[in-house]
DNA sequence: GCGAGGATTAACT
DNA sequence: GTTAATCCTCGCT
């Protein structure tokens, strides 16, 4: 499992490093069944020196999540329809985050589609709109600590080294050329 | 397969 | 009032 001398860190170095991790919702609610799904699409976001980060002009209501301790979950909501995940990383003030973009389903798939009717298996999680409502993670969800113990949700360590892809950033409209952007590299799992 | 455009609301200015 | 770290459908090829 990771723990926080892994999150304390560069949100550019954990957004590479979280590539071929699994995410996990361990059953502890017995109406909700095991998920694990695979990390291939990671983006880094990097507070005061990051223009197109939410935390740029400094903390608010909305961001204030960032600035505080590495491993928790900060989730905000975006086009009035869709919510976005971001762990949070470095040490607390820095606002650093690494936004979760896509992944691929290892278990739990029928509670999956389940929440994603009508959409081909290939399009479950591949995008960071589709990541959230798979899961699914909501507002609700802003604040979640991966690292408390019996955390419903966790971290696992890489199961897999997949080649990796580096990136300018893409969906935002200020800083896109930073390559601060990670992908998983293999056709059958390809985000794009 | 591809590109254009609409959907819909929280947070910020 | 405006913007936004997006997704999905539709129309055309």
């Amino acid at each position: 499992m990771l723990d926080l001398n892994f999150y304390a860190r560069d949100s550019v170095t954990v957004a590479e490093e979280l590539i071929g991790c699994l995410l996990v919702r361990r059953q502890i609610d017995p109406e909700k069944p095991e998920i694990i799904v695979m990390l291939t699409e990671t983006e880094a976001y990097r507070g005061a020196i990051d223009p197109a980060s939410h935390a740029y002009r400094g903390k608010t209501a909305r961001n204030a999540i960032m600035f505080g301790e590495a491993g928790r979950l900060y989730v905000y909501f975006s086009y009035g329809m869709h919510s976005c995940m971001n762990i949070v990383t470095s040490i607390p003030g820095t606002a650093e985050a690494v936004l979760l973009r896509g992944a691929v389903p290892l278990k739990g798939v029928d509670s999956i589609r389940s929440n994603r009717q009508g959409i081909a298996d290939k399009d479950l999680l591949n995008g960071p709109g589709k990541l959230t409502k798979g899961l699914p993670i909501g507002l609700d969800m802003n604040g979640y600590n991966l690292l408390a113990e019996h955390s419903e949700w966790i971290v696992l360590a890489k199961e897999r080294t997949l080649p990796i892809r580096r990136t300018g950033r893409i969906g935002i409209s200020r800083a896109q050329e930073l390559p601060w952007r990670f992908v998983a590299d293999i056709p059958e799992y390809r985000a794009k």
